[in-house]
DNA sequence: CGCATAGTTGACTACGCTCAACCCTGGTGG
DNA sequence: CCACCAGGGTTGAGCGTAGTCAACTATGCG
């Protein structure tokens, strides 16, 4: 949950941080804005997004309980993408500059930061993999298949609109309805609810 | 162009790092291979990328001098990409175990990955966000303004054969050609051998 | 000189988007 | 308790655009 066991924390730091209470829409920081603090969600949902050009949104990531954002800000002078909470939440603040100072003599502290960082690397490695599917039926596939392998489960349960799932994909809620449809009456997935089910099928 | 300056590193470590000369087309590591080392780039030039399902090539980075490769393979047990020579090309080899043990005791060498973890980064994003654009001519006219906006220049120089640099913008060379000659046609860039300015146009 | 590869251009196709109508659900207020 | 409303979800028709496949040209290298 946090960043690391509270105790082990040298006492500057641990008294430092903060929590922070985000509504449903709320904006934790812009892109663009100053970087002040590294951010470790506690409970709720927030979602990481780009607003490209053309207004549309990419989502980078979902970060739930544990997970963390802002990171990369702690060596660049800036946010380089937003930050909303997508339901009531609360997060953790650290601010850069006790990490950073706190960085060089605490070896564990560092060891959490990269793991964040590779971590954040590979999401994004990940949601470009998705993109780089044309056909939107195995892009979504695909998705649910990277879900459950995280779950280690057969089904997803999508605690989200399928609208902002949509959107997250790249696709319309149109298609992506259009895609769930298909996919079933082909007996690649059932759904019930907001829960998909997989079925291990030789499809690609 | 190392990862510190060589006199700063740590004895046991300047002993660990070596060089090893790629000749063009050689692999340096796969996707999924047992991560040993990480790479900085001395000389040449290194493609990064994925190979998805259906034999696709995703290109994550191209890594030059003083660029480096393989930093999320240390927290991660495998590489999560491949990594090719493009030309001939020159690289420092940092074995994994030392640098982890020198980590500890060198906060000069975490601040540097960290910086190349935090760049990795924003690479990704920024490769996120081109394939986010639909209309190919605006990606390419986007991806011309990344390129330039770096090199603070209004021009930009392929040293790489645009069917290259197609795949890597997810397009298709015969796409990527008529689109150039469209831009070209529409006054937004003017080209000549491998250089493209790029006017400040309006065009978005 | 001839070959291999990159680049260009054309005709056709496929697929996701747009825009619109419609259904369905949950929540609200009378 | 029901009427209404708002939003998400679904479905349809038509369109635009990038992909595909192919032919052809240009270029560089042996």
């Amino acid at each position: 949950m946090n960043l690391l066991a509270l105790d082990r924390l040298p006492i500057e730091l641990r008294e430092a941080i903060a929590t922070r209470r985000l509504v449903p829409g709320q904006i934790l920081f812009r892109q663009g804005d100053l970087a002040t603090a590294l951010f470790v969600v506690e409970t709720g949902r927030l979602k990481l997004f780009r607003q490209s050009l053309e207004q549309r949104s990419i989502t980078l990531q979902i970060a739930r309980s544990g997970e963390s954002c802002g990171e990369t800000a702690l060596f660049s002078e800036v946010h380089s993408y937003s930050t909303v909470a997508e339901i009531v939440s609360q997060v953790v603040v650290y601010p850069k500059q006790s990490l950073l100072l706190a960085l060089h003599q605490y070896p564990q502290l560092t060891e959490d930061l990269m793991r964040r960082l590779v971590v954040s690397n590979l999401t994004l490695i990940t949601q470009l993999e998705l993109r780089d599917i044309r056909a939107a039926h195995r892009r979504v596939l695909q998705y649910l298949r990277y879900l459950t392998s995280a779950e280690q489960t057969n089904f997803v349960n999508f605690d989200r609109p399928l609208k902002e799932v949509a959107t997250d994909l790249g696709l319309t809620p149109a298609t992506l309805s259009r895609v769930l449809t298909r996919l079933e009456r082909e007996g690649a997935i059932t759904r019930e609810q907001n829960v998909i089910w997989l079925q291990n099928s030789a499809i690609t």
